[in-house]
DNA sequence: TGCCAGGCCGGGT
DNA sequence: ACCCGGCATGGC
């Protein structure tokens, strides 16, 4: 029997602490750093985004910028010629749309009308729109990066050949709103213990007693 | 040294 | 409806 949702919160948040509350500069900031951090890791998101800022220092100038001037100031992310035309057509698609460069008017939509527009936008797809929903708008979306589904189907939260878009589906459905946000990062902190320190059979896992693939489930 | 990082898209089955 | 290759720098 695989455990809760809100079992496996309560047990990693028990075991690791609260997450620590995460500053947002706002959602579009969020948007456009999300996109910088697709498949690339955290110091090269952060390297990626300061270097974008400091070259250009308004989201208009990067607007206006040829997408090989963006692409420069970005490269130290790595996948500077995808991302640097996703950038550019977000902030032209979004100029366009509201005759502004602000994605502040998503905050007053229903969840879903707001991740509708996210996702319709090129680049974005269901995680990095869920990080914009999350992260900068609060709202009871759920970021399933490959941490976040591997440790969800190990678990048993989901199926084994459930697929990281119907895992967004999924696990906001069974995951309470108001636990989102701790979900989200538990689960990555955990994923990471799991990946780098208890390989390969997950032995001293603080959740073994109820993880389906370690040991004897209790609910 | 090689592997991979908090995805997404487009083309092929 | 899935599967897969491509993208590409820097850290361990």
């Amino acid at each position: 029997m695989a455990p809760t949702p809100t079992c496996v919160i309560e047990r990693l948040r028990a075991y690791y602490g609260p997450p620590a509350p995460r500053h947002s500069d706002g959602p579009l900031a969020e948007l456009i750093q999300t996109i910088l951090s697709q498949n690339t890791s955290d110091v090269n998101t952060e390297r990626a985004f300061a270097g974008l800022w400091t070259r250009f220092g308004s989201w208009e100038a990067i607007r206006a910028a040829p997408a090989p001037a963006i692409a420069d100031a970005i490269r130290s992310g790595g996948l500077a010629q995808v991302k640097a035309p996703r950038i550019k057509a977000v902030l032209e698609a979004i100029e366009a749309d509201r005759g502004e460069l602000s994605l502040d008017f998503l905050g007053s939509l229903p969840l879903e009308e707001a991740r509708a527009y996210l996702t319709s936008l090129g680049g974005v797809g269901p995680k990095t729109a869920a990080c914009v929903l999350l992260f900068a708008l609060g709202m009871p979306a759920l970021p399933v990066d490959t941490h976040v589904h591997r440790v969800s189907k190990r678990l048993g939260l989901i199926g084994p050949t459930v697929n990281a878009e119907a895992a967004h589906r999924l696990l906001e459905a069974a995951i309470p709103p108001g636990e989102m946000y701790d979900a989200h990062m538990l689960l990555i902190h955990h994923g990471r213990v799991i990946c780098k320190a208890l390989r390969p059979r997950c032995a001293g896992c603080p959740l073994a007693d109820v993880c389906p693939k370690v040991g004897v489930a209790v609910g």
